[in-house]
DNA sequence: AATGAATGAGCCTTCATTCAT
DNA sequence: TATGAATGAAGGCTCATTCAT
């Protein structure tokens, strides 16, 4: 994630907040090959199977330089999950272009969605793992995410699009559907259906939905 | 869990897989003590900071009975979340009944999951962090419970109820949307809808999308 | 050992002192099954490694049992070191017969002991181990042992076959060959040497010593 | 031991391969302290009854450093092993000298092991101790002392002195009559005799035999 | 006598964090 | 900044022994 234009940009955003600013080059580099070591780390063990000396030692640095740059296994911990929320978020808004009518702008976002999943599959254990380990930014993640969605579902209710009455509980529903999709097809693949697939299906049901008429 | 009927069928069944099958009537009582303990010591504090002793404690037991009855700390664990698992798919089988159409029979299936996510709100925490500690059966149980769920949206479509074409992927869809609805409004509750209001929009959604026709 | 005739009369002997007398026929198989099990379980996994438990389960009986029998585990141990350390040196004493020479008893006392040992190869693990277990029962042993050597010793030199000088020194050296050549050549075994052939080997270093002449 | 010469060179050879090597000099320093205290500590105690935290309280270093260089109790354990066995034999090839007729060499090789054992005499308590901790190299050690007195036998046969027919029949036995003269008379003193005249007195039986000429 | 559940002290090991260089 | 040794709290698990039936 961190080796991406996008979160270089949380990184120096959200991120920021929990990793302690280098002040060299030399600094920055390390910052980052921690970064990067303990998203591959925390996505392949989990949080807890985690430790702060493989996270280290993968990254090529000593075991005492982790506290020049985090406070606690935690705040790197926590760190991550902004970088990682603010990238899945940013990757879905630049999936989205002027002119999109509202069905099409939900499936654009899903694709966008699917993809960034397919490269970084760490998102799912690391973000979920916040459930345990970061209570508050888990829901905070999720709640920001369903906000977007709600407006989205409220601009195209206003622009005609979509049915009156489209609300929070609607964007939770869409956005459960999504992350479900996704790791059904993305993470644990079997390869049966592309994310464009997908996307495409989960879309026609959003649209009209399972009622046959 | 196991101190409803329904789980101490579970526990008969699948959960004995793991437990030791006491000899005694006094036996019986331990095991179903440290059971009830695990289940909230682990919905309160998650697999790893819960402890055994904790558990033991918390059961009025001593340590060492604990391993009279399980092999493990991960013994119990996968004993809990296949108890659980059991549970969920046993209320929602017991609110379905003849001669419901098939946009009622998902309408009940969730308002049953909702209501007893809201007498077991360990649920959530439970089945979730099996994704860390026990990935097959964190798997397993969302295959099983989406492999329900297609089967009933092929028979709606059979029925003529509901329209061709429904499959695993719509499956995976409606699960998500449940489960994500669940959390936002049961287990986080905020109290601004009732689960019956909840399953009520959910099922509009889900019967005629958003899109204005 | 203790389903011999000379185990029987051992564990009436000294192996009672650590041993509850059994009251009843019933008591006394159960006692019997302990003994045995034990003394599979000791020799194979060592006093440390084995468990009561387990002891009780090869026995056949239940856990609770154990301490009708025996006061600890410990006691259990002694009991059987007792009863071996009886056991060895009434096989040799049964090898002797009236009229052999000084020598002819040596040889047939080395190799009645090594026929023992590859009967119950447990007899090493047991008393080296009770160096640790139980110091006082492993001195005795070889302090008994060698003073009925010394005393073999001191009788051939009275009767002009062995040479005079003879004393507790050489009783040591020649129970120290005597263990040796059985842990390698029978207990390690590797077949090359039969109990025979090393009697007669050690017997020739014995008598004449390794100094051409 | 590892405060000897011999034992240092112990140290980096054999041992090396249970402890991890050190990068500092304040380490080596732990290391060696906690060499010493496990020595201390496994003679007196033995093995079960030893404690890695006693070990590390008497070295006076935290429970969690003996993990530095160590990968477990038992690594420990055979690291010491390793260690004493190169040992002891160090000093036996120290005590012989170029020109020594083969009688006198075998009667310098024990009284070095004598008075080797005279001042550590732990070594009987851990090397009988790997019969049961770590059998592959309580068997190893013996062997290889085996194989070099078998050596010297043979080449004492080769040279005129020995008569012919020595080999590893006789080795055993000669290495039985050290371990236990030197159980008996340095190990459980009551300094009745000398390491130099049990040498004297086993050496005569060696040359000689018993039997009277 | 026999059974098997219950007890709890004790031990090895891990690992986040701190320190000294 | 970087390094790696040092620290010690914490926790899972074993098992000899005791109890209740």
């Amino acid at each position: 994630m961190s080796n991406t234009r996008d979160a270089a940009a949380g990184l120096a955003g959200e991120a920021a907040g929990d990793a302690k600013t280098p002040r060299t080059e030399r600094g920055r580099r390390t910052l980052r090959k921690l970064l990067d070591a303990a998203a591959k780390e925390f996505g392949e063990r989990g949080f807890h199977e985690a430790s702060v000396s493989s996270i280290t030692r993968r990254a090529g640095v000593a075991l005492g330089s982790f506290y020049t740059y985090f406070d606690s296994k935690d705040a790197l911990f926590r760190a991550l999950v902004a970088d990682m929320s603010e990238a899945v978020r940013t990757s879905a808004r630049s999936a989205l272009h002027e002119g999109m009518d509202a069905l099409t702008i939900e499936r654009a976002a899903l694709a966008a969605f699917l993809h960034f999943a397919a490269e970084h599959k760490e998102i799912y254990r690391i973000i979920d793992e916040a459930e345990f380990v970061d209570p508050a930014s888990y829901r905070q993640h999720y709640e920001t995410v369903a906000a977007r969605i709600a407006d989205r579902l409220r601009a195209g209710a206003a622009g005609g699009e979509l049915r009156e009455g489209l609300g929070e509980l609607e964007a939770w529903a869409l956005m459960g559907m999504n992350v479900f999709v996704g790791l059904r097809y993305v993470v644990w693949g079997e390869g049966t259906l592309t994310p464009d697939e997908v996307a495409a299906g989960v879309n026609r049901l959003l649209a009209e939905g399972i009622q046959r008429r």
